[in-house]
DNA sequence: ATAAAAAATGTCAACGATGGCATTATTAAA
DNA sequence: TTTAATAATGCCATCGTTGACATTTTTTAT
C-alpha cells in the first residue's frame, strides 16, 4: 500500500501542503469546504501524518517513558501494572501517549538497545521512573540533559527532582499501630533493600510506633533484604524455626504470599496463629486466603499527580520547579489479621 | 547545556558532517586519526545522536512495539511480565528496542494518543500483540498496510498471520489426562471467553483425553466466562454451593487464586478434597499454598521465536511468509494434584 | 465603490541525519 | 615515475512536516 505524505494530498486536492497541513493540525483558518475536500481525500488514500518527521520539525514528540527495573521483571507485577494503567489513562487526557520500557539503573551509557537509550536521544519528553536506585545514573543524566521526570516512591536523594511518592513513614506506622492495637506481642517486620529510603522510612514510622504505644521494643524485629516472594518464604521458613512471632508485617503483597506459603505449610493459621499485614493493595491480594489485610497506596492519584507534574514540566519549562507530592497510605483491613 | 548536532561536531572537528556521521555509524572507510579525534570531542560534548531525525532519513526507528490489551491491565501479571522481559532481551540481542504499550482491540482510528497510533504513524518497525479478539481491527489494519507484527496465543482466524502459540489443545489435553490419571471423578474447567479460539482449543484437548482414556464424559463440565481472580472466586463459590468437585482445572494461573481461595474459604483442602490445576506456570504459582500444579509455556522460547520472525520480515520484505510456531506445553507437578 | 481588516492559502526553509555520488588523498602496481 | 586502484572525505539533496512570513482572497465598514 502506498504511503501518502502531505504533498500527495495536496496534489490531489490542489492545495498547497500548507493547508493540508493546517487540516491534520485542525488549525483554525481554514475554509469548510478546502477541509472538507482535504478530509475526503484524507480519508480515502488513508493516509496518516509521519509522526517522525512532525516530530523532528516540533522538536518534541508527545511522548511519555515509563521505566521499570529490567532487573525486577520477573515480579514486576500488579502493583506496577496497576499504577502504569493510570498513568496511561491521565496521559491520554492530557494528551500524551505513553510507553513503558525497561531499563537498569546502573548502565546509562553503555546500552544502545535499551529504553533509555529512546530517551535519551529524543524519542520521549519525559519520564517517569519506578525503582530508583541510591545512585542512579539515570537520574544525574536526566538531570544534566534538562529531560523532565518524575520519581515514582523514592524521595531524600537527589535535590532538585520531582516525584511523587507514599508516605512511607506513615505506612510503616500504621502498620505496626494496628498490630500493636489488636495486641500482638511479637512482631516482625519484612524489608527490601535496607539502603532504599523507602525502606529506612518504613522502618522508621514502625519504629516511631512502638515508641507511642510505649510498646516494649523487644518486641519488634526487623528483617532486610526480602526482595520477593522467593526471599520471603525462605526467611519466613527460617524464622519459623527459631521463635514463632505472632504477627507478620512484609513490605510488598506480592511478597506477603511466600509469607504465607511457609506459614501454611507449617501447619499455622494465619490470622489466628499468626497475624500477616502487607503493602500496597494489589489487585490480587484480596484473594489471598484468607484474604489479606493491607495498606494501600492511593495508586490512581499518585499516577495522575506523576503526569500532572510531567505536564507542568513540559508546558511551561521557563518557570518550572521541582514538586514534591506526598501520599497518606490507608489501612484495608481484611482477614489475615 | 547545549544540543549538539553532527554539524557543531563536524565544525569543532574540522570535518564534514558526513565524516561524523561515518564515526557515529561507525562505517568502516575513516581514518584512524580522524575517527579518534571525532570520538573524543563526541565524547567531551556529550553529543546523542537524535534519533528522530535519523529515523526521519532511514525510514525505520528499530523499535517493536508491544501491545497489551488495554482493558485487562489490572490483571496484566506475571505472564504478560515475564514473556516481555524475554521479548526485550531478545529484541536487544538483535538490536531493536522494544517498548510495551496498551490499545484496544476495537478502537483503531479513533484514539490519537494510545499506543497504537504510534505504531500505525511510523514510530515502530513492528509489533507483537498480546490478547487479540476474534474481531480485532488492529489486525486488518496492519495487515492492510504491510506493518509486520507477531501475535502471541492466536491462531487459526486471520490467514496470513504470523504467531507464536502454545499447542492449547496439548494444554488441555495434558491437564484432564493428569487429573483422569490421578483417580479424579468429577472434573471442572474454568476457562475464558468462549469466543477465543485459546478456549475452544483447551476445551478441544480437554475432551479429547476423556475420549482416549474412555472416561465418562459426565465425570467432565466446562465453564466459559472466567476471566479473572475475581470472576473465578465467585465461580468457583458457586460450584462449591451445588456439587463439590474432586478436581478443578483453570485456564491461567492468576485466575487460581480465586480458586483457591473459594475453597479454602469453604474449609477444603487441596489437593485432599479438591486437586487444582493451572496454566501458565507463573513465578508466582509456586508460592501459592500448596503450590500450585501446572502447564507451563516455554515463555523464553516462544519469546524468542517472536522477536526471530518479526527480525526475518523486517530483513527480508521481499521473500516474506508469515510463520506460526507452536510450543509444547508441559506439566509442572506441584502439590495441589 | 473603495479602503481597511480579516481570512485563507501559499512559499520557503528548517528540523538533524545520512544515501548517493563526486572529489581528493593515499597506497599499490607497473 | 607514472598510472591505476583504493581509501578517505566532502557536497548536496532528501526524508515529511510545519513555523514564519508573504501573498491572495474574501468580508466588512464607510
Amino acid at each position: 500500500m502506498k504511503e501518502y505524505t502531505v504533498k500527495d494530498i495536496a496534489k490531489i486536492a490542489n492545495v498547497s501542503p500548507r493547508t493540508v497541513s493546517r487540516v491534520v493540525n485542525e488549525e483554525k483558518k481554514v475554509k469548510k469546504e478546502t477541509r472538507e475536500k482535504i478530509l475526503k481525500i484524507i480519508k480515502s488514500t488513508g493516509y496518516q501524518v509521519n509522526l517522525i518527521a512532525r516530530s523532528l520539525r516540533k522538536k518534541t514528540t508527545g511522548i511519555l517513558m515509563v521505566f521499570v527495573e529490567k532487573n525486577a521483571a520477573n515480579y514486576i507485577g500488579n502493583f506496577h501494572n496497576v499504577f502504569i494503567r493510570f498513568l496511561d489513562s491521565e496521559a491520554n487526557r492530557l494528551g500524551y501517549k505513553l510507553i513503558v520500557s525497561k531499563s537498569s539503573a546502573s548502565k546509562v551509557e553503555e546500552n544502545k538497545h535499551d529504553g533509555f537509550y529512546l530517551l535519551k536521544n529524543g524519542f520521549a519528553d519525559g519520564a517517569i521512573i519506578f525503582d530508583t536506585r541510591e545512585i542512579d545514573r539515570r537520574i544525574d543524566y536526566l538531570v544534566e540533559r534538562d529531560i523532565p521526570f518524575v520519581i515514582v516512591g523514592r524521595d531524600n536523594v537527589y535535590e532538585s527532582t520531582s516525584f511523587v511518592n507514599l508516605d512511607n513513614v506513615k505506612a510503616g506506622y500504621l502498620g505496626a499501630e494496628h498490630l500493636i492495637k489488636r495486641g500482638n506481642r511479637s512482631i516482625r517486620f519484612f524489608l527490601g533493600d535496607k539502603n532504599f529510603t523507602v525502606n529506612q522510612d518504613r522502618a522508621k514510622g514502625f519504629i516511631q510506633a512502638f515508641n507511642d504505644y510505649h510498646t516494649k521494643s523487644e518486641l519488634r524485629h526487623i528483617d532486610y533484604g526480602i526482595m520477593d516472594p522467593k526471599s520471603a518464604y525462605k526467611k519466613m521458613k527460617d524464622v519459623l524455626g527459631e521463635e514463632i512471632p505472632d504477627a507478620l508485617f512484609v513490605s510488598g503483597d506480592q511478597r506477603a504470599i511466600g509469607v504465607y506459603h511457609a506459614i501454611q505449610e507449617k501447619g499455622l493459621k494465619i490470622p489466628q496463629d499468626i497475624a500477616v499485614l502487607g503493602i500496597d493493595n494489589i489487585p490480587l491480594s484480596e484473594y489471598y486466603y484468607p484474604a489479606l489485610t493491607t495498606i494501600s497506596q492511593s495508586v490512581k492519584e499518585m499516577a495522575k499527580g506523576a503526569i500532572k507534574i510531567l505536564n507542568q514540566h513540559l508546558k511551561n519549562p521557563e518557570i518550572y520547579t521541582h514538586q514534591r507530592i506526598i501520599f497518606q497510605p490507608k489501612l484495608i483491613i481484611r482477614d489475615s489479621t
